[in-house]
DNA sequence: CCAAAGGGCACCAAAACGGTGCCGATTCCG
DNA sequence: CGGAATCGGCACCGTTTTGGTGCCCTTTGG
């Protein structure tokens, strides 16, 4: 419930390190030694963020994975859809596509909050939509406490928008 | 993964439902059978609201629930705490207190966004956090396209801050 | 050739989720 | 007073999701 899974927890985890380790090709196995991930859910994990196109794999005895594009231009929406199997979505937006446009959920009629949740998951997305990989690296030993998240102007958009799925 | 819990988008229905019939006191029947919402789990919600202070229960024949305060002063996050029976936390976040101080997580030596992840966290949070029963709320037909979601300036704060457990 | 890497597929146990049943305590209302 | 309708508490249950693993194949550097 709004927490983030533990394999897009194992995701992140792998993309930062693969952001520190740039330039390099580095296998699933360092990663999960080093943070004591289990290594086999790990590379479950980096396929996906590999077929997404996030990272880059490389087979064979040195093989390993690299981010296939710059930390800033990754961004946390996309290594999550790209890991949990499908774009999340609440019931309420359940909408199918249909041939002659969108068959909204039962409840549109009467349900009152069903803009507002799509806000509020709108704005969810939209700040992990703005956080890339450079966000969350930690160049410099970082402040310990106290930041900000940048997240001025969440806008609305529709999750058509946001969802980068495969 | 990160998606409201049906439990929420009850919760939050009723919520704004009656915020819509302030004054008055609504049974949980109007309720499940105004948005077509299973009753008996939605009265389980409404307890939890109501214990955690959120609402105000009343027995009897033509008893109900009402708001325990003012819409702008209940915020999602303090709902969705309610509801879900606890405060959400990730394994990255599972420190526990001791008589000396917090035991924090295992990889916390080794883990590369620990501190990240929870300033994601924390973002989201800081969103279900400001967002009030009057921002769910639609006192006027509301724009059918296009709000913006005033999230700017979400702060860090340590989950504990935001965690309003009963 | 072999070891070490990723790719694919299937499978599994445990937890979370969505939902229900039952019964007791209150309290209005006729 | 006697329903009837309400909330309160507890237990339960089937399904889905999560977290995690096994096995085997292909690729490839040394």
């Amino acid at each position: 419930m709004l927490a983030l899974t533990k394999r897009s927890e194992y995701g992140l985890i792998a993309l930062v390190h693969l952001v520190d380790r740039r330039g390099e090709i580095v296998s699933a196995r360092e990663i999960g030694d080093t943070y004591q991930v289990p290594r086999r859910l790990l590379a479950e994990v980096l396929k996906a963020l590999s077929r997404a196109g996030l990272l880059e794999s490389y087979r064979g005895a040195t093989g390993g994975y690299a981010l296939a594009s710059e930390p800033e231009l990754i961004t946390v929406a996309q290594a999550v859809t790209a890991i949990e199997d499908a774009a999340p979505r609440d019931a309420c937006e359940s909408d199918i596509k249909t041939s002659t446009g969108w068959s909204a959920c039962e409840m549109s009629s009467t349900c009152p909050i069903k803009t507002p949740i799509q806000r509020l998951r709108a704005g969810i997305w939209g700040l992990l939509h703005q956080t890339t990989l450079r966000d969350l690296a930690h160049p410099e030993p970082v402040n310990p406490f106290g930041e900000l998240i940048n997240a001025a102007q969440l806008q609305t958009r529709t999750l058509t928008d946001t969802a980068v799925q495969s």
